[in-house]
DNA sequence: CGCTGTGAATGTATTCACAGCG
DNA sequence: CGCTGTGAATACATTCACAGCG
């Protein structure tokens, strides 16, 4: 939730690579993790929508598909650009692509996946990333019995050997799926290692390098937040 | 994200169940998604005071500890009642057993998991639900492999079942881990049964009535949105 | 005093409404 | 005309700052 300090986005160095500097594709300001976030909900509409061969497709369209309203849709693409077609519309597979390219999904992230447990284990069969843009490459685990098994054609290493194998697969970010109890022990490693980004599934709050972007799942809290609103409306 | 439109929480009926109506535990306008997650950490956070052995806690240090500021802390809490002493702080075993009562985990939900795939196992045996309120009480799925298998002590019945299981194990709130394609269609039959929330999984917009709770994790959004935040930094 | 509880002030996000282009 | 792009208006969330109680 408070993962807005990391949010500054500083009005990067933006003069345009050509002379012209039309498109931005950059925004001028800070961006809203909202707005980010519906980004990629847009994404994955418009991918819907290419798939069933739409050509052009409205913010109206658009908002209703992804679940938000026009003027919302708008607005978040008019942060990067202007995109669309007045009297028309948006283009489909133009704006999927500039969206995959404000998102920083337009190259491939290689991933190395912290823990080999029961969740980690689910993680790395759920074949959806890859076709986002992320590569599960290493896979790091404590137990001597999983170290040195394969999994789909990738071994499990050893923990201790975290720098090494961050380092020879390349990995830029890492999922960690490892117990609470050893997930800040963890991190520094991986900083160590010079991973650049994690996606925390352990329920503590982690301390890392302004550098280094954190990110947490909670499924715990949303349960809860379910919870308290099946709870209000009974109440009504 | 868009999940605002059901907080409408309409100033619940508030007359007190007695004649005092001294602390409301219930707010009387519409209370944000952020406070509710908020209050899911500070709740957690106070657990781990209590477990320390701590009596009382200021909102300075609840906040630090929570990743938030002590203005805030204090508004969260202010929604709800008088919960400190001025002088001292919050009496912690007591605070948190008021947030458990405003987040409505002051009793136990009966879950029902649906899907026996690979994240569905390994939700299953993430046993930190049941610590927090959420107790899986019957497994549904498809595949005729899984179907009169037994997990830990709970059988895995046929997802054509799903109204006769849900009725019998008293599921109110189901845990959504199928494949996106049929989603929607475990949607409605749950629906049907009776449930009353649902934590969906499946990376699909999901139709259900306005008396059920439908709340969102999609993992593939928060790696999108790292990624956001990595190209980000890098381009400083 | 110290720390809560809360109106008032500020900062952000969303929505409106319309000018302007294709 | 229809639909985008966007300043201006509104709604909402956070922070300030201080009165008031233990």
């Amino acid at each position: 939730m408070k993962n807005r300090p990391s949010q500054k986005s500083k009005a990067a160095a933006r003069k345009g690579r050509d002379g012209r500097s039309s498109t931005k594709e950059v925004a001028d300001g800070k961006i809203s993790d909202y707005t980010v976030r519906r980004l990629s909900v847009y994404c994955h509409t418009l991918e819907e929508l290419e798939h069933d061969g739409m050509d052009v497709v409205s913010s109206a369209r658009l908002a209703k598909l992804a679940g938000t309203n026009p003027a919302q849709v708008r607005k978040d693409l008019s942060y990067f650009g202007n995109f669309g077609k007045r009297g028309s519309g948006y283009p489909v597979t133009d704006l999927k692509s500039r969206i995959r390219k404000i998102l920083g999904i337009d190259h491939v992230w290689r991933v190395v996946l912290v823990g080999a447990g029961n969740l980690g284990s689910a993680l790395f069969s759920y074949k959806d990333f890859e076709r986002h843009g992320f590569q599960i490459v290493s896979i790091l685990d404590t137990d001597p019995k999983k170290v040195g098994t394969k999994w789909d054609g990738i071994w499990v290493s050893s923990f201790d050997k975290c720098n090494k194998v961050v380092k020879s697969s390349g990995a830029e970010v890492a999922v960690l799926v490892t117990p609470a109890a050893v997930a800040q022990d963890a991190v520094n490693r991986l900083v160590d290692a010079g991973i650049k980004g994690i996606l925390n599934f352990a329920p503590v709050k982690l301390e890392a390098p302004s550098h280094v972007q954190v990110r947490n799942v909670n499924i715990t809290i949303e349960l809860e937040g379910l919870s308290f609103s099946m709870k209000d409306l009974q109440e009504e």
